[in-house]
DNA sequence: AGCACAAAGTAAGCGACGCTTCCATTTGTG
DNA sequence: CACAAATGGAAGCGTCGCTTACTTTGTGCT
């Protein structure tokens, strides 16, 4: 049920739903600071005490809206990298560009799921899982001679660091100054995976 | 006058001053959400309305705290880099490196400093200043030839986006899983630059 | 069908917070 | 030494998170 549509019943239908829309809703419009429990509950058309019987408190909220957005996550990198073939270096470097898609197309979600107080402890296996996925890229890369024989911890962290921070950097607006917009997010993801991905490739006499 | 010692004067004597460190400590305390106007008064002594004499609302302490750390993260980085010599590539590595050190030196500095809705035109300016100068790093070391020919621009996103993110892992506790404290911040970061520096030497064909 | 019961909503209230207003005290200055 | 500016205190407003007590609605069992 939408808002603005008064429902007819006493029952909402689905008010979790609902509240976490209007979360993300909050959240874009006056980023993370912006949203509270009431607001959300008035924009569901419900009372201040209804959200409680779906969340235990605020931070219950948020962290559903986190582990939410680490599916959808997950779900596009995976798209993604269907798409981009078997070749490891290939993969390894569409995961990363598709992780910053998703961060400037999701900006909600993104703000919510990197606020360390949000995570719960399902949701950190889910991300080392992830890490142990992209160490087995990694080390495929290195097997078949596609990639330097560094450690893989590194590199994956130094990749990691790379994608955040260019997230990072265009939710929090930091690239606008430079008139650097969202539809730019793709080039500039490839543009700075380019150069990073340089250091990874091994110097072979012949070439 | 430090918290805990009963003042005697009417005064305070130095309330900003004050309110800055009791903030900073319930950053590091709570994290950016767990600061509040009045538990900052009460820990300096002081009624809750007296911090608005001193600042206009609670976003401008935020402020006053995001440009403090600025400006030391701006003389902790003098400070290294001049102890890095003049050998450009040199001075921009151990920019990064600064950068990280900083960061897990002072996260309640580096957690509110990083925070967007906190910085102010000045802010920016300065933060302009610094990508100058990083530009110009750049452009001498690849004039020196010992950089490669890419655009600066997008070599020193690449950078920023490196240090920024491994920072972030860092103050946001991503690392510690892995078992990396802040003790070892030194080793990643030049491990982390190290590969990425790797990208940026030229290749020469007698090499 | 009817009914007990769980689920999901409302209303009202508590304490904390941001911020304002008005008043009290102190202090630098002519 | 008078006085204005600076600084602090007291009290209050509206909002927020969350709780408690009560009401309404859907559901499963006999």
């Amino acid at each position: 049920m939408s808002r603005g549509t008064k429902r007819r019943s006493y029952h909402h239908g689905n008010l979790r739903r609902a509240l976490i829309d209007a979360a993300l809703e909050l959240v874009s419009e006056n980023g993370p600071h912006g949203f509270s429990m009431r607001e959300a509950a008035r924009r569901a058309g419900v009372s201040s005490g209804a959200p409680y019987k779906h969340f235990p408190d605020r931070d219950a909220l948020m962290r559903a809206i986190s582990a939410e957005g680490e599916q959808r996550l997950l779900a596009a990198m995976d798209e993604e990298m269907a798409r981009a073939g078997t070749e490891p270096t290939a993969r390894f470097r569409a995961m990363g560009i598709a992780y910053v898609k998703f961060a400037v197309a999701n900006p909600s979600y993104f703000r919510v799921m990197t606020m360390p107080e949000y995570l719960d402890a399902e949701q950190e296996t889910t991300i080392q899982g992830q890490e142990d996925a992209v160490h087995a890229i990694i080390s495929s890369a290195q097997a078949s001679g596609a990639m330097t024989a560094d450690d893989p911890r590194v590199v994956s962290l130094a990749a990691h660091c790379l994608v955040y921070g260019l997230a990072r950097l265009f939710i929090d607006g930091h690239l606008a100054r430079d008139g650097i917009g969202p539809q730019q997010a793709e080039a500039v993801a490839t543009a700075v995976t380019g150069v990073f991905g340089r250091g990874l490739v091994p110097r072979k006499p012949d070439q």
